[in-house]
DNA sequence: CATGAATGAGGGTTCATTCAT
DNA sequence: TATGAATGAACCCTCATTCAT
């Protein structure tokens, strides 16, 4: 009553938005999105569930902010390359920078890796389905051979096990970074060759 | 009474429990398995849910029997290929019967991959990742650099994706496989003289 | 096939009924009757629970048919308290008698003592009540004071404390028996006295 | 809208947890624990299901609150009967005040003793027996005969005996409980003297 | 901004019981 | 004598959601 707050409840300055976003991922990530209840997301922000409904409109509402927040950069990345020449170099940054938009976010790609069929029934599916089929079309050459096509989609999808999978595999954590994204570029870097050379 | 049954009810002639198995696996595939209820698996089959639980204790060991039905032949892969030695030809061969025994359970697979928050939290969770390490210590060479270690689990996540992701790829089901499993072989060769060549 | 058991099923010469009897008292008695389920009883005695309404056509009837079995000496304990003069050894004798008897079938007793809510709703209910208006009716005089009334309900409540309720007291059994026997038998001859002194 | 509630939904003002205490405990008493279903309860007080689970966590804890709410006066009677020395006018009053407590929580006691097979698997279970041990060991003498242990053990039961059994026998209730509680006061003195006398 | 109280729908599970074989 | 298969009703419980305050 007056003045700072006394810490009983930290900080509540009006990000509540953001707190319940951040827990709410977390849960999502770790449990699965249907598994983890509004409840449990209310507990432990030591909130109400009611209080949840002020913020969001529905649970479903809670992940696609997330998702509308944190995959813009990857929304970006496919307008950038799109504007580019299909050049190697363009490709070989592509999944660079993918590289990069899946670490800065990996909670959520953790989320949406592991609960695909979620996902798909909710309505961000068919936005994520679209933006990874404009990562493909952009590092795919459409009249490569079938096989190459093949190596651009395991490059990417070596970056995503790169993120979660390969946890267990032992060794620094910036080298197998490193290591991941060698294979990724490789594989595009082969798939680009491949209509040249063969 | 007497020759074939009226179709009422069709042919209840102990095949239940594997007619439970193939719609539960069918939805899980499809919606995810807490999307998925027990009642709507009955219904499917015109049965009464009660009559789930004479043939399964719980809704996960419906799972789990499908599960320890459909995941042998790669059980017995990973047992024979520990028999095997760690050259060239052994690697190219798990991963071509890898290949195979992925198709042969499909559904259980897609399952599984778009499940994996939900299989995590089963019993069967465990299992599984030990089957996984189990492959992988056969293809991948302890004292590989990190980049070849990384190409055989790219390798095997190729297949993966091969099953599910690349649905929607154009072009005719078996040229794509093949495509798919050349690249996998490809990148275990690459890995395995990696070694000896880098 | 031919000539003695194998012991693989314990004899089961037709004894069934009677084995369904006893583990289902035992059940009954630990746990209750309404958290015991026939598939418990069926599963100790290694058979279906079909097999148990071959012998007995409800759940409450096994109760039922536990009860008329070995309650009977206590009906006949009452059959014969009617005809003796109502004198102090007459009364004595009841309640002796009725200490034996509820010794003769502890568990049954035990079972209704802790089920009194569940024996009430059944069939038993009423059966009993009855017996213990008859048995309460021998040994109180009708133009006893209210203190004397109570005195002997009393000595018989003693009589079933004495059952279940004094197991964790320290002491030989048998000392304990002869104890809440000899304070039962004072409390009926207080009663008695209670009338001619007062 | 202003002044007094419509009816329809009679007071709610907040009194919801109390009146579900109430119902509950009159329907245990009633039918016994396990046949009273919280769809029964919630019927009676014109709320759904669900509304009796934001008051209460679980069923049981619904009567382990009534037990922790009512139980108190005894708690404390034996918090007092410790600190007093061990005379016979102590044992006199902790039965006088015992009987008053009973009285007290007439239906909860009642509930109780009808349900002892449901009370021993709860929570409540233990803490019940505690009480009760502890009650015994203010009124019993250590070194007493067994005879007089038992003497005690009786009073106690004739009190419980008092408010359940006796309510058939016929007389002024006023009259009764005084009865009652004479033959109590009766066997805790002989007890008490026993020692002395014998 | 947030809570307290409640709802309706549905979840998985268990039970006593039935009946053709 | 007994079993295998199934049912219908009920169970306790949890969920996302609502709304007056």
């Amino acid at each position: 009553m007056g003045g700072t707050m006394d810490g009983t409840k930290q900080q509540r300055r009006g990000n509540t938005r953001q707190r319940i976003q951040d827990v709410a991922l977390e849960l999502f990530a770790e449990q699965g999105y249907e598994k983890t209840s509004l409840r449990e997301i209310a507990e432990r922000l030591d909130v109400t569930k009611a209080a949840l409904y002020y913020h969001f409109k529905t649970k479903e509402e809670i992940i696609v902010s997330l998702f509308e927040d944190l995959t813009q950069p990857i929304e970006e990345l496919i307008e950038w390359g799109r504007r580019q020449p299909h050049t190697l170099e363009t490709k070989q940054e592509i999944v660079r920078r993918y590289g990069q938009a899946l670490a800065g976010a990996a909670p959520l790609f953790r989320f949406m890796q592991e609960n695909q069929a979620t996902v798909r029934e909710l309505r961000i599916g068919d936005t994520f389905k679209d933006r990874m089929t404009g990562l493909r079309d952009i590092i795919i050459d459409p009249d490569a051979s079938l096989t190459d096509q093949v190596r651009c989609i395991s490059a990417l999808f070596t970056l995503h096990a790169g993120m979660f999978v390969m946890r267990d595999l032992e060794g620094d954590p910036e080298d197998k970074r490193k290591a991941v994204l060698e294979v990724a570029i490789d594989l595009v870097t082969q798939a680009h060759q491949g209509g040249r050379t063969a």
